[in-house]
RNA sequence: CGGGGCGUAGCUCAGCCUGGCAGAGCGCUUGCUUUGGGAGCAAGAAGUCGAGAGUUCGAAUCUCUCCGUCCCGACCA
């Protein structure tokens, strides 16, 4: 492609609406355009990038043995009905109106489609495994779109859903899955690595989300550096670092006026540790109450809660219900003597002595706590997130945390939407049967962004060469016809593009400087610059975007950048 | 939905406080010069100052309402 016949509209300065360096240059290298928040075109560039991330998705997703199809965006309510979701997901479902007033859905997923069309076309274990897949636009009404393609409104995403006989079948195609993403991920030069994860409201057990670490990432990570443990903090465990004093004093009553937080209790005059304090924390979860404990330098996990209570449905407790239950306000609860109510209780707390909580009474706390003779009625879960620092769970080493990018997601669903919608085969003894699914999405979008977040310096995007748009930037640095330059450039245009290397060619009648900071801007990974001044010396001149200058011999050129392509290819294939 | 910022040329922004001719740089067009790291000179095109209402002799500027957009929070299949 000649650089004067396409559009790359580059930016020499920055949009003031991009925050994050990925999404600044996506804009200034021309790869993306905005539209309205969350909604973006794809320029010339970024739909060649998109095109290769699809293509790496397919070749392995296919040679998984999964079957590529395509399902509808709009969508009927009824089947979302059906699933529960319609209500579940009314925040994020996009809506519209036919001419004749009919409500319709614009899919943010399709579990719904899939298992309804797998529902008519699944009939017998014979026809299992089956794995379908798509890669699709996705709408979601974001309650905050933002960083680019990051957080959009409407997305192309790669979702695909597994029908297996039974559970154990169901984890081989799972873990054929888990192994796929690796692939594609590493094949996109993307260091992206699975982490344990929750499954929210999808409503599965097992599940692993493949994160990119970046400071702009959206979610947080536990990491392991010593044995590789990684888990979505939602998630994530610790080892029990548990050092309390052997106080045996009984528990005495002492005045707090207008103390109501952990932090006021921890200055003079009270000067108490946090991890002295036990936090007391009361939640409705579908209409009942729950006592919650955790230690006061820790913050409470909802997704941990909701594994617990076994639903999502739960929130903070009022003012009015916490003093109808306690009779206290919120900064003077506890749970010393507290039977009508459950009470979870964080593992950290378990054997605790000598602590301090809320007396149930304003302006009072007690003192001398000990967990297993003045709260014996508590269970102790694991409800509290992790710190920085923690030991891990498998080696006791540290834990850092860190924040990360989703990419995918992989998730063991089950039954729920095969039940809920007639997913059904018969096996062998002519039993009706629900298909055990799973269901497997990669971010398309969101991932080319992850790629730039990963591979920038202060020049620009430095495109691994698998998801390049061009393989190389042939540079004439004259381009009147009839110069030494462009006579080179164009013979190398031709025998590159001939090669089957994808070449850009720099046919802008720009001083030299422009498209050096152009090429390096929009990242494209080998540059071949032909100038008069190195022709007299009887070179040209071949370069990594992230390396060394080469001067070669006019005629060695061609050879030589096909060698360069060749072994940036092989490096990701 | 709560809090905050911003909205003036394609982009970045000044002007607003203290009302009185619509501005700069980059980009774009034309010409000359220049030609190895975002050149120089000259000329030119380019605006519903986000929208509406109000105050005023007069509003980009003051007031009100609305919209858009970005950031923080809540949320995040």
């Amino acid at each position: 492609m000649r650089w004067t016949q396409t559009l790359i509209p580059t930016l020499r300065e920055s949009p003031s609406d991009a925050e994050i360096l990925s999404h600044q240059l996506l804009l200034r290298a021309g790869i993306i355009r905005k539209l309205a928040a969350g909604l973006y075109n794809f320029m010339p560039l970024g739909i060649r990038s998109l095109h290769k991330i699809q293509k790496i998705i397919r070749e392995e997703m296919d040679r998984s043995g999964a079957l590529e199809i395509l399902m509808p965006a709009l969508q009927p309510p009824e089947i979302w009905q059906a699933s529960g979701r319609y209500e579940a997901a009314a925040d994020t479902l996009f809506k519209v109106n036919d001419h004749s007033k009919r409500e319709w859905v614009l899919g943010p997923t399709h579990e719904e489609v899939v298992s309804t069309l797998a529902a008519g076309e699944i009939n017998s274990y014979r026809q299992l495994p089956i794995n379908l897949y798509q890669i699709q636009t996705k709408f979601r009404d974001e309650i905050r779109p933002r960083f680019g393609l990051m957080r959009a409104r409407e997305f192309i995403m790669k979702d695909a859903y597994s029908f297996d006989k039974d559970d154990v079948a169901s984890m081989s195609s799972y873990r054929k899955m888990y192994d796929t993403y690796v692939r594609i991920f590493r094949r996109c030069g993307l260091k992206a690595f699975p982490v344990e994860a929750d499954a929210g409201v999808m409503g599965g057990k097992h599940t692993h989300e493949f994160v990119v670490p970046a400071d702009t990432g959206e979610c947080e990570i536990a990491f392991c550096d010593s044995c590789g443990y990684a888990a979505n903090v939602e998630k994530a465990d610790s080892a029990l670092q548990k050092t309390y004093s052997q106080n045996e004093a009984s528990t005495e009553l002492f005045e707090t006026p207008g103390v109501k937080t952990i932090e006021s209790l921890s200055k003079p005059p009270y000067s108490i540790p946090a991890s002295q304090q036990i936090k007391t924390l009361v939640f409705i979860a579908e209409d009942k109450p729950v006592i919650l404990l955790l230690r006061g330098d820790y913050q409470l996990n909802e997704a941990k809660l909701a594994g617990l209570l076994g639903t999502v449905i739960f929130r903070p407790a009022t003012d009015e219900e916490v003093f109808n239950l306690l009779k206290a306000h919120v900064g003077s609860l506890g749970a010393v003597g507290i039977k009508q109510v459950p009470v979870y209780a964080d593992l950290l707390l378990e054997g605790a002595t000598d602590m301090v909580t809320g007396a149930n009474k304003d302006g009072f706390h007690i003192r001398h706590v000990n967990m297993s003779r003045d709260i014996p009625q508590a269970q102790f879960v694991s409800i509290r997130t992790v710190k920085n620092g923690e030991s891990c769970v498998k080696c006791g080493k540290p834990l850092s945390i860190r924040n990360a990018i989703e990419v995918g997601q992989v998730f063991k669903l089950g039954t729920k939407y095969s039940v809920a919608l007639g997913a059904c085969y018969s096996d062998e003894k002519g039993e009706q049967k629900p298909c055990v699914m799973g269901c497997y999405g990669i971010g398309v979008t969101r991932t080319l962004q992850a790629v730039i977040e990963q591979n920038f310096d202060k020049d620009g995007i430095s495109w691994p060469i698998s998801v390049a748009p061009y393989h190389i930037c042939v540079t004439p640095l004259n381009v009147a016809p009839e110069s030494e330059p462009m006579k080179w450039a164009e013979r190398y245009y031709a025998e590159l593009s001939s090669a089957g290397i994808e070449v850009l060619l720099d046919d802008r009648d720009e001083r030299p400087g422009v498209k050096f900071k152009d090429s390096e801007l929009i990242g494209i990974p080998i540059r071949l610059s032909i100038g008069e001044k190195s022709l007299a010396k009887g070179v040209v001149e071949l370069k990594r975007r992230n390396g060394e200058l080469v001067a070669l011999k006019p005629e060695d050129a061609v050879a030589e950048a096909i060698k360069w392509v060749q072994e940036e290819l092989n490096k990701l294939s």
